[in-house]
DNA sequence: TAGTTCCTTCAAATACTTTTGAAGGTTCCG
DNA sequence: CGGAACCTTCAAAAGTATTTGAAGGAACTA
């Protein structure tokens, strides 16, 4: 059983940062984001130790962090032949990925904000019938106005119940909605 | 000129805190959210000093967030006759808000890692063709992983471009898109 | 049972972000 | 010029989030 294996390849470390930079990005911790992509570049299971050399942290954000992304479900356990520590691998497959977390993070947090977008609209339906003609005109505005905010939260919520659909059926609506819309005059930035 | 008002309705306020949350959510500072929300329900624009007050913050945050939203473009300055402070209105336009952020923000960052992987593409090619053959498979392997993350990164680059180009033209492509897709069974979690 | 190995937990440490408010600058007005 | 109103800046304070590593527990082995 080879005990070397510590560093990072220059590309693997690349990777792992860029990944890690735009999880963070994304609301998540830059660590999961570094450890699921050497995962994910491994050809075979690592123990946490392996992670821990790789990435030079400690055991117990290794621990942690592990277990986030297992919560996640984009990080898996596996058992290895004849050894007694846990091994991990990474969920290949990006698009499961990502529509597990758009379900779980961004459709609850776009629910709530309709919910509550709904609740106000409510609020101010009432006072559009006040005597006091500021308090109507103000009222009619501000009902116009969350109105438009709502209809943008919707819009959100149907863009990422397009993306979970998509991700279910595989590469289909949105996809290839994207798909076809491709090769534009030639601009690249 | 009356200077009584200082508190919010709650609707008021449950919006601000709403967007301010969402705002948050997606990386901004909580306050820039509030205080454009507080400026996008005013019938007419408001002074730094009535912003203060409405959500409680101190004279330098108020300034500094309203520099911040200026700076995104998603406030705007205006004169009001006879005054000497100065008074800020929201941009109304949802859209070109959200194309404004997302050209600026979200595009660089999706290109920069597009920039990355492609390097570290580029390193792992070299990899394929070396003469130890466990080398060559794990090259293999990460060429066919990274490559995946490339196209998925180019892939959300081109929802993005899609966004902005819905932004610009308004409301066409993406969008149209979306609201065919309207109308599903019934569920409305 | 005792000794290993490994994983987890958690309080403390560190690092990072946001907020405050006092000091200083600018503009305007008399 | 002097004072008032206003905006900005920035160092310090407060608040959050992340990381560490030592302690403890579980599972296994001999």
């Amino acid at each position: 059983m080879p005990k070397e294996k510590r560093t990072l390849e220059p590309s693997e470390a690349a990777v792992s940062d860029v990944v890690g930079k735009l999880i963070e990005f994304w609301g998540f911790k830059r660590n999961m984001g570094r450890i699921w992509s050497v995962l994910y570049l491994s050809p075979d299971p690592l123990s946490a130790e392996d992670l821990r050399q790789s990435l030079k942290l400690s055991s117990g954000a290794v621990s942690m962090t592990v277990n986030d992304l297992l919560r996640w479900g984009v990080v898996r356990k596996v058992w290895v032949q004849g050894e007694r520590k846990d091994f991990y691998t990474a969920e290949v497959q990006l698009w499961r990925m990502i529509s597990r977390v758009f379900n779980e993070r961004e459709k609850t947090e776009i629910v709530m904000a309709i919910e509550a977008f709904e609740e106000a609209l409510a609020d101010v339906v009432k006072l559009r019938s006040s005597s006091d003609p500021k308090v109507r005109a103000r009222a009619e505005l501000q009902y116009e106005r969350i109105k438009q905010l709502l209809e943008l939260a919707k819009l959100g919520k149907r863009l990422i119940e397009t993306l979970l659909a998509t991700a279910k059926i595989d590469a289909e609506p949105l996809v290839r909605f994207l798909l076809r819309q491709q090769a534009p005059s030639s601009q690249d930035t």
